[in-house]
RNA sequence: AGACCGGAUCGGGCGGUCGCGCCUCCAUGACCGGAGGCGAGGAAAGUCCGGACUCCGUAGGGCAGAGUGGCCGUUAACGGCGGCCCGUCGUGAGGCGGGGAAAGUGCCACAGAAAGCAGACGGCCGGCGCUUCGGUGUCGGUCAAGGUGAAACGGUGAGGUAAGAGCUCACCAGGUCCCGGGGUGACCCAGGAUGCUCGGCAAACCCCACUCGGAGCAAGACCAAAUAAGAGGGUUGGGCGGCCCGCCUCAAGACCCUCGGGUAUGGUCGCUGGAGCCGUCCAGUAAUGGACGGCCUAGAGGAAUGACCGUCGCCUCCUUUUGGGAGGGACAGAAUCCGGCUUACAGAUCCGGUCUGGAU
RNA sequence: GUCCCCGUCGUCUAGCUCGGCCCAGGACACCGGCCUUUCACGCCGGUAACACGGGUUCAAAUCCCGUCGGGGACG
């Protein structure tokens, strides 16, 4: 059995230095939900993604909980990232309170508002 | 059976699907890929102590500063731990606390006559004088009473006296001195003398004893890339933690500050095998130490342990004949490592012990 | 990760050195009243805090210890 495509959420895969989103955070579109920002921007061959998780979300554990239900979120469909895009998750204070699927929710209304909006431009 | 006290252990199990980090092997120019192995805690936390390790030139003496504080032991070290001593709380198992106030300085608000050392105030009594017979002046004796206050010059009783007082006596409490016995010691036990009666605060300054050089893995070492070669001012040596002594290095630069300009915050090592864990035996009341055997048990760097499903077990609620349904599952995430302390924690189990009640 | 600093009315602060006069003072804000035709200004009065928990002490905002919260520095 094959896995499916981009099932795998290798290194390359992810936002890695500080520059990288401090540049995001100045430039990129915005789009905010309840509890997430999420920055995007076009980016030169593969998609990447980056979660940031402050301290004012909670505590080690939730904020690793939250990163990690993100993470998988956008791993079990790659498509969700946009192709050859930048995309940076931003938690909000209450996210930590969230399950999976209160996440996985609202994600999906997101990206499927923003990849509708930008068919459109 | 109930109410407690002390200590220890665990922190859901099994199976599946997808996914992540590191290591080894295969393959490869490299990425990718394949197989196997390993992959959070008792507190990983707070950063409150102590070490290892690294750098500061050697880390030596003194002052200053900081810390600890019954005694003995234990340890690499400690403010930890163990045993004991004393005080205190509890019916008890047990809990909590711990140098010195007779070396000096300081403070003790309000109230009170008085707050530290002895007296004044006020009072009691006696002699003498005056007297309107109520008292009053003076000399002397004396401290028992004086609303207070956290704390008041030993306490209770009796004798004694003009009035009284350890003035005397009995008992009680404490102090000082002498001496005997036990204990490594803190200290305990017993005897004698002395009427000696002496406040509290050192988490106030301080005294005594002991300990401490400073910074911290963002320590520190190496590699690669880039650049600038500056200008002005100051100090004449410069270099540790506050200072001094002492020490090191240099002889034409060295150091500091400001301004201007620029690059960058990459990679490798440090980085996990250690005062390590488990078991048995020995020494010791114990903390702990020793011997033997076995084991290898996370090493990331915007940072890996997650998500979903099934099932079993636990708890709560609803319905209820079995049964069924719904919900819950704590505190919390390694970042150089280790020994402690402290704090958070649903629930479960085990060991030892105390009190009360019942039965025999 | 390591090392520091700070928590007082709604806000900004004084008091902490060296404990007591402090159920904590001031300013702005808020509430009520007076003044004014009304508002503002002014005057009078009031509400309101020592981050939390222990300890030392006769007595703690102050001294000691521990939690919690906030802020900062270091490549």
């Amino acid at each position: 059995m094959t896995a499916p495509v981009g099932e795998g959420f290798p290194k390359a895969a992810r936002v890695r230095r500080r520059r990288e989103y401090l540049s995001l955070g100045r430039t990129a579109r915005r789009r905010h939900t309840r509890h997430f920002v999420l920055l995007s921007e076009a980016h030169t061959s593969i998609s990447r993604l980056g979660v940031t998780v402050s301290r004012k979300v909670g505590g080690a554990v939730v904020r690793n909980h939250v990163k990690r239900c993100v993470r998988e979120f956008f791993r079990r469909d790659p498509q969700r990232l946009l192709s050859h895009h930048d995309l940076v998750v931003i938690a909000k204070p209450g996210a930590g309170d969230l399950v999976f699927h209160e996440i996985a929710n609202e994600l999906a209304t997101a990206v499927a508002s923003r990849a509708e909006r930008s068919r459109r431009s």
